[in-house]
DNA sequence: ATAATATAACACCCAATGGTTTCGTGTCAA
DNA sequence: TTGACACGAAACCATTGGGTGTTATATTAT
């Protein structure tokens, strides 16, 4: 590891639990990483190796502090999750709308009931 | 029951390139499985492992007809990911000032509270 | 200076991931 | 019925990821 091209985007990056809940506690403050390591269950080791993927993937800013490395929460990373999520924004409404029609309806079967519905093709 | 013990959630499903670019082939219309294939340089066997994934994540969902799968997008999953992001959007413009409140007033084990606490901007 | 602390840098192990191939089964069409 | 097609399941393999521990280095405190 330590490699120096990025290996690791955002989606990667959050799809661990540990990073997310790690995430979490970074926007509260700063915090060094013995301090995040309290928080869990592993090794100060293990910790850093998560915040480098954090760092890699720009979700978070580790900057020196005497001895100590503290860590920040660099949120703007997100942007391009979200960026990601409106585009598909635009195809759950529309299957909200269908789903509320279908249980109003047939309220019986919910979520599954939709797959073999509606079928609209292009 | 919502049934349980999933190896795969949402975060992970999509931590994927080629399972994102699944998703986005399936905005269009449903799809086989082979048919999906022909737009990866991989096995089909492969690409099945991958809907098997997303169809864990509850990202889509499959049908038969017939000798075929046809697999459908499941949009309505990706409303985990959105609240998940929504938790942080309120870092990402003004996070400093939010920081440096949260520091001043109150320290950690407030992690739960702190969504339907500050989103007021300041 | 010495000791204690915090982090970095490695080497190593095990499990999971992502891909392959092979084989079997059910389905559609001659 | 026969054969091509679409899929599923399983075995298999290479690579990576996350975990461990150990050691080294730099900073702070006494």
């Amino acid at each position: 590891m330590s490699s120096s091209a990025e290996k690791y985007d955002v989606f990667q990056a959050i799809a661990d639990p540990t990073r997310r809940e790690v995430l979490k506690l970074l926007t509260q403050k700063e915090l060094s990483i013995s301090n995040i390591t309290s928080y869990f269950p592993m090794s100060r080791t293990a910790v850093a190796k998560h915040l480098h993927i954090l760092s890699e993937a720009k979700l978070v800013s580790g900057r020196k502090v005497g001895r100590e490395k503290l860590y920040r929460l660099q949120p703007e990373s997100l942007e391009e999750l979200k960026q990601w999520l409106s585009f598909f924004e635009q195809f759950w409404n529309n299957k909200l709308s269908i789903l509320k029609h279908v249980v109003e309806n047939d309220e019986q079967a919910g979520l599954q009931v939709i797959e073999t519905e509606c079928d609209e093709q292009k």
